[in-house]
DNA sequence: AATTATAGATACCAATCGGTATCTTATTGA
DNA sequence: TCAATAAGATACCGATTGGTATCTATAATT
């Protein structure tokens, strides 16, 4: 049927994309329609309303976020290696973004905020993933004798998120890599205080 | 005349109060009326357009945060109290913040990054002001032989702003503190670190 | 090849958007 | 006291919003 799923997973990748740079209130339908070439009846085929679209569209930018930082952890063997790769790919995010607009948790989390509860807790679990996949590679260096055993994994967890996050919203800012190289670098010193000599 | 001046403030206070929480673009006028009780023709009278009612809206905004946290930094002495100041006055956006909404230089920025230059412009002004007064706090340290004097000022100022927008980002959405005082405890041994024995 | 199911287009809806022209009401200065 | 001025209310504007009912075109089924 001319692909519905073709058609059903460029509304997706587009409207991701418009959600994510222009924010998820702010884009219309009909922003939509232009971006696809699509009209209104065939989203509304597709999709129940804007609010299911937006929920099919964060998953997606999620999904990207972690396939891509998860096959290339999966690629290191050491914890240290893996940390650079998710220093990498944040520090990618202004020239060569996995998708525009910036970290799609962040703005998910900033906008959601009240306005939006399906919103607000899809990006509540997406940090909690985020978390939760940084306390393994912990755990997993603590088992393999390369992070020192009597840390709060919990704590590293958050402190590597918080700065990095902090980091790209202060980046895509002042449009340069600056604040985000500064945050890696102290991010790098940080794993290496806590690494087994 | 009614005191213009009185209405023009209660306009502003509560549009920046609607702004930093639902967001600039989903604040409609019609919402300003409800919450300040006037019409479109008093909002109107008073400015220009909505856009620049955003501006005077965030100028607030920054003006109480900057007026909040200056003035609790010149009470301070020591280098290690003046951050702590900081510190506390980012801790305290979830129970007792000064305004709803969480930060208003993050909010600003990832809502208006392309779609309003205008207040993306604002925001990166607010970031440089917040920048370069960790940055003061950290030379005038130095100048007291209470920061080592061979640091990067730029480079710890980077990191404090980013580990504090993120960790507020993340304790917004986890609506716990949880994420907020790990940062903060955090950067209160980075301060350690970089301070003279 | 004819029928059926569905993908997508068209045309519309009421509600709301930012904004303005105009009118009324309150305050000021002479 | 009264005219001038300014503050605010009312009523409207065209454009756009999310959403839907209906129609057409295409693909799958028989």
């Amino acid at each position: 049927m001319r692909n519905a799923e073709v058609t059903r997973n460029s509304i997706i990748t587009e409207s991701a994309n418009l959600f994510n740079t222009k924010g998820y209130k702010s884009t219309s339908i009909s922003d939509i329609t232009r971006a696809t070439g699509l009209t209104k009846g065939a989203i509304y085929r597709h999709f129940e309303n804007k609010q299911d679209l937006e929920q099919h569209a964060l998953r997606s930018l999620s999904k990207k976020m972690f396939d891509k930082i998860g096959a290339s952890i999966r690629e290191e063997n050491t914890c240290k290696d893996k940390f650079e790769v998710i220093f990498n790919f944040f520090e990618a995010y202004l020239n060569t973004p996995l998708y525009e607009g910036g970290c799609p948790l962040m703005n998910a989390a900033i906008e959601a905020d009240d306005a939006n509860p399906v919103l607000r807790q899809q990006a509540f679990t997406i940090l909690a993933q985020l978390k939760a996949s940084v306390v393994k590679i912990l755990e997993n260096g603590i088992a393999n004798n390369q992070i020192k055993k009597e840390i709060d994994t919990t704590h590293y967890s958050t402190i590597v998120i918080a700065c990095l996050e902090g980091g790209i919203m202060m980046s895509k800012l002042e449009r340069n890599k600056n604040a985000i190289s500064a945050t890696t670098k102290h991010l790098r010193s940080l794993i290496d205080s806590i690494s087994v000599a």
